[in-house]
DNA sequence: TTCCAGGGGTAGA
DNA sequence: TCTACCCATGGA
């Protein structure tokens, strides 16, 4: 099926805007220019969702295709993020002006919240490399299998990982110290006791929403950063090593976290994209 | 062997 | 608030 997508929307930008299209249940073909995102649907089947842009327009490709595929691909791609804000201020400072004619400001993320704790608390002190390998560990042990196609997997959801024990988790994800927190927060939403999706549909002030963030286990600033992007809040920067790296070059001297939170500083409420989007020298 | 990667938690100042 | 230190893991 075809979807009509904003004016502003580019899928390509959005799934290139960082590492998640490389991150299982999603993959990326770069010769076919497709994603696929291995979906458990609520009717209990699992199912794989292609997305392409064949002539331009978004085109989705799934066994299952009704509301609820149509509302996670929407979600997925943050198709409905209104952008005119950030592009009339982009507009108005000449370094960004890149940004709207390219169409960037939207961020590939999951379905749930839960899989993009999951996901940023496995980028955290380690490699690009062994993050990919963790999140495969987690969906390979604890995913629901497609029904033709077994050995493609959704991703788990907090139920599935907490019927496990923290030992048995912590032996097949291989996560090190991240595991028990991981475990923990799987368990708290699968007791009811932490309701995640919350977070989205509460209208928080931003600076509640870093601090509800932050009491999650193994969420510290970098991580509370990047989920607060993937709701749609930008006034926090997610510093990690490539933001030091990439704003050490930018003012020819290491820089530490600090310096680099006070580069962005003058972007307001929109530091986050800018630092996502800004037409860094390097690249 | 040592270092370190898209940091977090804690203790002590 | 800031600094120092440890934290599993695996590749370089």
């Amino acid at each position: 099926m075809l979807i009509p997508s904003p004016q502003d929307f580019s899928f390509d930008q959005t799934v290139k805007s960082h590492g998640w299209r490389a991150l299982l249940p999603f993959t990326w073909s770069e010769d076919a220019q497709s994603l696929e995102y291995i979906y458990a649907h609520s009717s209990g089947t699992v199912c794989i969702i292609k997305m392409s842009t064949p002539e331009g327009v978004l085109s989705v490709d799934c066994e299952i295709e009704d509301e609820e595929v149509l509302g996670a691909v929407r979600q997925m791609l943050q198709m409905d993020i209104l952008l005119d804000d950030f592009y009339a201020y982009c507009e108005q400072h000449q370094k960004l002006a890149s940004i709207p004619p390219l169409k960037q400001g939207r961020l590939l993320v999951s379905p749930s919240i839960f899989e993009d704790v999951v996901r940023v608390i496995c980028t955290t002190n380690t490699t690009w490399a062994q993050t990919t390998s963790m999140v495969a560990r987690i969906v390979d042990a604890y995913g629901s299998p497609h029904p033709t196609n077994p050995e493609r997997k959704a991703f788990p959801t907090a139920q599935q990982i907490a019927a496990d024990t923290l030992e048995g988790f912590s032996t097949k994800a291989k996560l090190g110290y991240r595991n028990a927190s991981v475990y923990k927060i799987a368990s708290d939403i699968s007791a009811g006791i932490l309701n995640l999706e919350e977070l989205r549909t509460n209208d928080f002030p931003a600076t509640d929403l870093y601090k509800r963030l932050l009491t999650l286990p193994g969420v510290g600033p970098y991580a509370a950063s990047c989920l607060m992007i993937y709701l749609g809040r930008y006034d926090r920067v997610n510093v990690d090593s490539w933001a030091r790296t990439l704003v050490g070059k930018e003012l020819g001297r290491t820089v530490t976290d600090k310096e680099a939170h006070a580069f962005f500083e003058e972007y307001v409420e929109w530091k986050a994209l800018v630092y996502h989007f800004y037409p860094w020298a390097a690249r």
